[in-house]
Parts: structure tokens; C-alpha cells; sequence
DNA sequence: ATGCTGGATTCACCTATGTTTCCTCGCAGC
DNA sequence: GCTGCGAGGAAACATAGGTGAATCCAGCAT
């Protein structure tokens, strides 16, 4: 896709809580991300946070960059990272990188979160958190980075809350309560999700909501 | 912005709860609404609905279209509406409409999406309500339709509602303690603020959350 | 081996919001 | 002027999820 020449000159790495994006900042390039974690979210003045997205392997941080203004959210690693430094500006016809990803990445952005505001807004804490899993498998899936039923999941109950509107304590009773029904392991980091189907069911997606 | 010939031939009408997309349909052109309101949403499989995205005069509707793809979720008219049909493909870097009005109008809405996921997943009912309140008044007062301290609100409380993940009951007992505080004034659809930074302070927003 | 530390877990209790039901009001149609 | 109807309003009660406070546990540094 790009050069090995431009990879190594253009190689970011950020470490865990380090910052990819500050509040306020006119970023001058987008990452992509190679290998980590990290997310975007939003403060309130009480100290309450929301988690607005999430960046995988493969994912495009932020794809409104490209759109012009300032990064309006922090983006912050959740585990080390390692990201290449793209131009960033908005793309002529032929998609960004010569393969159309960009527009994907950007459609696909504002879908995911579209699906979320379904979530927070109108489902039950067993339903978001089976969505948040089912999501984080799906895209490590797609970036290859699922073995059969697993896939590495790196987020702290804490982070899980900050994500699906909940707090710490009641992920961890959710988690309990899925555990139990044998709807998804997890441990040390690893997720195992044994039936996608039971898990998407208990997610109450619509069917629109992920490229199943 | 659109020559007159232009505009008589490609405008469209809709008539309250028509659809103005339908789900899984593919878009053949974007509508740029002239007058009245719509919103795009989402139901669940047992009647929960959240309301995703708010159109008013001026907006395009849905700018996500231009990325490709089908429209995903249905959009409903909630007044009558007027509005343009406009071609539907990704603009080139002028500028959509020769304005670089469709690049604002796409970041501005993933922005105000990325604002309501932090207030659907961490805010208290009065922080919605107001939150919502103060984005159609701003949003009015930009497309030049609000009078002093006052704009149009034709939304019912079910609509309010479905778009802040509240109860119609609870968005009522809600409106109730706003007027009993004076912080809004809402009869017969129509909105009158009569602080508009009071308002601002309640619906706990960070700085970021609107262009003041 | 020992102690520290940041999650994870559990428990008892609390409250914001949902649910159910009924009542009121304004207005369109007759 | 009645009547029907959909939106608004209100009260009593139910519950999902939040709070606060311990405790537990694994990994890591000493």
C-alpha cells in the first residue's frame, strides 16, 4: 500500500495514555494505525467521560482530520502504538490512498457511530456491552487479527464503561451475568466469544448495524 | 446558490411522516432542505426508536449519502417539508455546490454525532433536554429563522423523546421543571429561551460541543 | 519471599428514570 | 355546541443502574 521507504520515515510509535491528539490541536497528518489501540473521547468538567470512537489496526485516526478544522476530542493510546503519518487533507476522486479506503474508513466511521447513539441511547446494559464486544471481535476479524473464535482485548472494565455509558461497577456485573450465560470468555486480555449468533441475538442489533 | 430554473425543476415536497428515504435504499440524490424538518433513526425489533440525526432548513440530507452506499437507516419528514434534489457523488475539491458547503455540512454533522453520543451516555435527563433545546435554537438562529430569543420547535414530546433516549413521560416531568425554573419557555411550538447562558451551563456542555 | 499497586469483584443501599394508569385540554369534524 | 382524538400532564409505583465502601487478586518491583 505505501512504500517501505515511506513507512520508516513516516513510523510513529505513542505509548500506552500517551496522546495521539489534544483538544483544540490543527492535526497536520492522519495516522494510520498499524498495531495498537487508542481511542477518542470527550471530558465533562465533573470529571464523567464518554468514549466517542475507537482505532484498531488498520483504521484511519481521525478520518474527519481530512475534512479541515481543529481535532475537537483528545485521542489518547490505550496501548502502545505504532502508526504511519499520512498527508492530510481532502482526498481527489480516486480515494486517498489510491484504494477508495479513506471514504470506506470515513463511511464507516459515522455509521459505527451512528449504531452507537442506537445504543446509548435507547438499549439495556447487557445489550451494550454484547454490542461492544460483537464489535471489537467483527473488526479484528476483518483486520485479521481474530483466531477463530478470539481475538485480543486489551480495554479495562473502566474503559468498557467510558465506551457503553455505563459505570465500572455495573460492566463488571454485566460481564458476571454474560460469563455465566456462556456468552463470551474473557481473561487476561483475550476475548472468546463461543457463538457469534447467541451474542449478536442478545445485542439486539437491527441488522443494518454491522456488515454481519 | 442555485439558478431558479434549477431550483423549480428538482424541488420536492413531502408531507408530514412521509419518507424521505427509505431503509437499504439506495440514494439517487441528496435532498437540501428549504423548509420544514426531518430526522433519520432507527427502530429496535420491539418498538425502541432513537432518533439519529435532526434535518432543518439548510442542512443537506444525508451528506453520509455522497460517501456511496445505501441509505441506512429511513428518514421521516416531521413537518411538511420543501426541499432540492441535488446530485448525489462525491464532490471534488471546490466544493460541492461551489460554496465548500457540503465539507462543513458532512464535519458538522459527524460533530454534532460525536457531541450526542457524549450526552446520551453520560448525561441526566435536564442535561439532554436542554442540550437538544440549545441546538435546535442555535441551528435555527443560524439558518437565519430565529426571532430574538425564539424559534419554531415543532417537535412533539415523543420526538423529544426518541432523541434523547428518555421516556415521553420523563421528557414531560422534565420540560415541566425547566419552566419552573425559567429556563425555557415552550408552548404551542414555539421556543423562547430567555437565557441563553443559563441554558448553556445546564446542558453541561464543554466548550467544544457548539460553535457559540 | 514480600509488599505494592492497579484492576477486578462483591455487597448493601440509593435514586433517576421507566411503567402504568388516568385525567385534561385544544381542536377538527359534524 | 357536541364529540372524538391525539398530545400534554400528573400521580403511584417498579426497577435498572449508580454509589460508596470493602475485599480480593495478579503482576511487578524490591
Amino acid at each position: 500500500m505505501l512504500s517501505q521507504v515511506a513507512e520508516g520515515e513516516n513510523q510513529v510509535h505513542f505509548r500506552m495514555h500517551q496522546f495521539l491528539a489534544r483538544e483544540n490541536e490543527k492535526p497536520d497528518a492522519m495516522l494510520y494505525v498499524q498495531e495498537g489501540w487508542a481511542c477518542r473521547y470527550r471530558l465533562l468538567s465533573d470529571g464523567r467521560r464518554q468514549i466517542t470512537a475507537l482505532y484498531l489496526p488498520g483504521d484511519y485516526c481521525d478520518p474527519q482530520w481530512a475534512l479541515g478544522g481543529v481535532a475537537s476530542q483528545p485521542v489518547v493510546a490505550i496501548t502502545n502504538v505504532r502508526a504511519l503519518r499520512l498527508p492530510c487533507r481532502i482526498p481527489s476522486h480516486a480515494g486517498f490512498d489510491g484504494h477508495n479506503g479513506f471514504w470506506q474508513a470515513l463511511s464507516g466511521m459515522i455509521e459505527r457511530q451512528a449504531n452507537w447513539l442506537v445504543t446509548l441511547g435507547r438499549k439495556t446494559a447487557l445489550e451494550r456491552v454484547a454490542h461492544l464486544l460483537l464489535e471489537l471481535f467483527e473488526r479484528m476479524r476483518q483486520a485479521g487479527l481474530a483466531y477463530g473464535q478470539q481475538c485480543a482485548m486489551p480495554l479495562t472494565q473502566m474503559e468498557i464503561a467510558d465506551m457503553t455509558g455505563l459505570t465500572p461497577v455495573h460492566v463488571n456485573r454485566t460481564l458476571q451475568s454474560m460469563r455465566a450465560r456462556g456468552l463470551v470468555e474473557l481473561q487476561s486480555k483475550w476475548l472468546r466469544i463461543p457463538e457469534l449468533q447467541a451474542l449478536r441475538e442478545v445485542a439486539a442489533l437491527t441488522g443494518q448495524d454491522m456488515a454481519a
